[in-house]
DNA sequence: ATGAAAGCGCTAACAC
DNA sequence: GTGTTAGCGCTTTCAT
């Protein structure tokens, strides 16, 4: 592999006048014969700049961290596509952190927190973009402290700034409204299990929505679980005991995987959907068009989440402060075949 | 933050002297005394090895390109997770290469194969996994022709070493066996586009087990196209054609998206599955429980072909021969309800 | 308009 | 058993 040096020689310059002119350095004139010369000799040599020797020396690595719970759920394809095109089209690569492998590398001597603070430490990335609601949020306040470059995905924490999320709430009324208008009132919520503020706004959206409709919502209605096909089979199992005059007849489900499980939990009870009761999913996939029954969604602007949250890391690492974004763009529904009108109303 | 030289200072040693204890260098012995001095020093400076540095100095990264067509892909998201957990457990890090991304960033003067070597020649991996079909297979051999560290996961290139695949031929045997004991013997197969090795594996598997049972196939029963929902709904178009006199009465399709869209183009079509065709798909995951119908698949060992992937690179980084692995785990058929006997044995 | 020189933080060969 | 030294490849003052 050619080196600076190298072209230096052929070109019969300095190396410092290579490093200046292939960078583009604007700061000092170039005498175009000169620079011809120079950009041949990097050509002729295939010369690639060593990415290591330069973020040794200028201290950036143009590299971004993501740390993620899990690649290859369903529900993050979307907002990593977003930030894999975006962070190429800036120019950044991106260093994949699946949280889960931080939690068990035998490594005991050192706390979960310590292993954050090394990813950035070692100096292999500029920042972190933490997707979804992997750390804690004592966790990620003390990342916060360390004034270590850092968006959030899909979740806020109090005190950190630095966050991406979309218009959870409004999607959430989008569902509860759809279900209305079929003639529901007695709507139950199948929510995250998590402690986090998304999870907060997408129940949020839920009550006011209900509250609106002057419809008190009985503590029987909702439950929750984990985003997973289990986490929704197990969540919705207090509903299934309701005798049918009081249950719900129909289910918002906060995860588009909770609501996968939902669905196939209901199938095993013998409750047909969405004759016997209506399902409406949060979030939208290409394969709940495909579901056993197609599962009506609220399709939620992710792709723009995960470009925004590179765009506003990096400006943050040229030295922006750090905001609070909420994309605004509005959420679709997606009717499919898994709501209809309540059976009393039939 | 602290770097090798403070360590040494608060502890009263050389950096060379930090350098050996915190790498535990076994040619140098160290007093205890010295060495606990130095492990604390670090310990209370909180000292974190720059990677950028060292990495210039010994030619290593510890880190693994994934270039992958596209995460977020369902059928990928298992081998991701071996090669994911795997590099963790080898203390490697992961940098995330989209394909896609490096087909369309305005960077006109370089051909794509050029664009590889940059990975690479900037330094910033030592050695690259390369999931699925993603480059050309000209691509591929120019790549190992530069010696680049290269393992080929789920595909095989003539004349390039270092690949891990399944027993596709294998995989599909079973599936055909599987429709055989229903009493199919009119089978057709909705096979891969791609141009590679795994899909004529896919294929031979298909076409041995037929042979085998003295079924000549008839040109009609096969097809292809990409392993994408959109991918298997257009190609099985082709078959809806046919009388359903001579048309098969069970397709085995060799990609699990791809399978998801059969099933959808059947349905529109108005044939009942598994009532007037069988359908089962190469490639499991837990959603096929919930398609309509859920599906009937080959589980294949997808997670060790990722681990084994990491575990060839990184052997191959350390000076052994690369080698082509077939994971020979067995492959094992989850029966849902897609499949059943043909109409004609009713 | 270009060159000289220092140094980012680390490792490894060699010296003592 | 520990220190000295050189240098990985690059950028960036400072000279000229």
């Amino acid at each position: 592999m050619a080196n600076l040096k190298d072209v230096a020689r052929l070109a019969e310059v300095d190396p410092s006048t290579v490093s200046r002119v292939l960078r583009g350095d604007p700061s000092q004139a170039v005498r175009p014969e000169t620079r011809e010369r120079i950009v041949e000799a990097a050509r002729s040599l295939r010369y690639r700049p060593n990415a290591l020797a330069r973020g040794l020396r200028t201290r950036r690595t143009d590299t971004i961290g993501l740390v993620m719970p899990d690649i290859g759920n369903l529900g993050f394809a979307e907002v990593t596509h977003g930030i894999q095109t975006a962070a190429a089209q800036a120019g950044r690569l991106v260093l994949l952190i699946e949280a889960s492998s931080l939690g068990d590398d035998g490594d005991h001597t050192l706390d979960t927190e310590h292993k954050y603070e090394q990813l950035i430490g070692d100096g292999r990335v500029d920042g972190l973009i933490v997707a979804f609601a992997t750390l804690d949020d004592r966790l990620v306040a003390h990342l916060a402290e360390r004034k270590i470059p850092l968006v959030l995905v899909n979740r806020r924490t109090a005190g950190v700034h630095g966050s991406v999320v979309v218009d959870d709430e409004r999607g959430s009324r989008l569902a509860i409204q759809h279900l209305f208008a079929l003639g529901h009132a007695r709507i139950g919520l199948v929510g995250l299990a998590a402690e986090t503020d998304t999870a907060r706004r997408r129940e949020q959206g839920y009550r006011t929505a209900m509250n609106q409709a002057g419809i008190r919502v009985e503590p029987g209605w909702t439950v929750a679980g984990p985003a997973s096909i289990a986490g929704g089979h197990a969540a919705v199992e207090p509903i299934l005991g309701q005798p049918a005059s009081v249950r719900p007849t129909a289910l918002f489900v906060a995860s588009l995987l909770g609501a996968v499980g939902v669905l196939g939990r209901l199938r095993a009870a013998g409750l047909r959907v969405p004759d016997d009761i209506s399902v409406i999913a949060f979030n939208d996939h290409e394969l709940a068009e495909h579901l056993d029954p197609p599962l009506t969604t609220i399709r939620m602007p992710n792709l723009r989440m995960g470009q925004e949250a590179v765009r506003m890391l990096v400006s943050a690492l040229d030295g922006a402060p750090a905001g609070d974004v909420m994309i605004d763009e509005e959420p679709h529904i997606v009717v499919r075949r898994s709501t209809a009108p309540p059976p009393s109303a039939g």
